[in-house]
DNA sequence: TACTACGTTTAGTAATTACTAAACATTCTA
DNA sequence: TAGAATGTTTAGTAATTACTAAACGTAGTA
């Protein structure tokens, strides 16, 4: 039984979808990305709206955040004002991109706000009972010792000159 | 300028609330559990209630995904009908366990459909553009073999007695 | 057995998020 | 300069998700 190409695409656009979401990205995320990452050529705007059937705004606006992320890339060929876009294949410098991103986002802001509750509670100025802000100390500052090992790792992992199979392989060992 | 204990309480769990938004869960599961971490004593569902302002029928759906992922932990007192709950202090622990939990998960049948793209490519089955077929298939075993690497390593995790900060420290002392 | 104290389920609502359609801005071309 | 070809923004809609309120089930207690 054989599969045609298109269909064989079509599959593989949906799971991307689904993984997509996964990551709590929008599916259509996914698909704009498996469409880009399937095709041998960058694609232009037009192109890519109608291998996904969504709209110029939508894959306008889906595609920054993309970029942003380092899994697509925008480029233009001379004499052509249409703009083309080709997918990332280097997954580790993706990932990389990634962690740089999230550095800034909301997510820091998160963290930054338990910080700044240990650094009320070290700086003695929190009223009520004692034990309990003993205990509330500890937990928070076992909370702030856990990120900052998270974020550790993050920042080394975008330090380095490439992520990859060595690297994973580094790790795997280490962790036997 | 001082703190009450009441307001450093609320402002750390609406940072929970955030960090558990930004990881794509409901901002309700991150205040439950951060009422539950800050608690010296395992809290009853009405307890909750009270704290979060949530219903019950929230905490009682989301405190079993909480429990799910081994953050937290759902205790009884002999002569108490009661449920009682309580906080993972453990968060590499509980990282193991929703690694555990997301093996199973709806990402490994997304995967799974990855998979199946390679294998039709593979058994040449698949009819169209030898050429194109050539860079489709190299483009989804690139795919599948990263794949292959975060599983290997999310399974080398879970396998661990425990990660913690002395892996974390060995993981950071190869990447260097 | 009826009543109470709980946790769960369910059906509906509110809030959020993803997307569409169309107006818009910009740049090139005639 | 007018017109066409592009990408972006915006205002509204559809779809999804998080939550509420209340009915329900169950088990203990009088």
């Amino acid at each position: 039984m054989t599969t045609k190409l298109t269909q064989l695409k079509q599959d593989f656009t949906e799971g991307l979808s689904q993984i997509s979401r996964f990551w709590g990205f929008p599916k259509g995320m996914g698909s704009i990305f498996a469409v880009l990452y399937l095709s041998p050529t960058p694609l232009s705007l037009d192109e890519v709206v109608q291998a996904t059937g969504l709209t110029k705004g939508a894959i306008s606006t889906e595609v920054r955040t993309l970029a942003r992320m380092g899994l697509v890339h925008r480029s233009s060929k001379l004499a052509d004002r249409k703009d083309y876009y080709e997918a990332e294949d280097d997954f580790y410098k993706s990932i990389r991109s990634i962690l740089k991103e999230r550095q800034n986002s909301e997510f820091d802001s998160a963290i930054r706000s338990v910080r700044e509750t240990l650094e009320k509670l070290e700086a003695g100025t929190v009223t009520g009972n004692a034990a309990e802000l003993d205990f509330i100390y500890k937990r928070v500052r076992a909370l702030q010792e856990f990120f900052n090992a998270i974020d550790g790792l993050t920042k080394a992992v975008i330090k380095l000159e490439s992520l990859g199979m060595t690297n994973v392989t580094k790790i795997l060992s280490v962790l036997k």
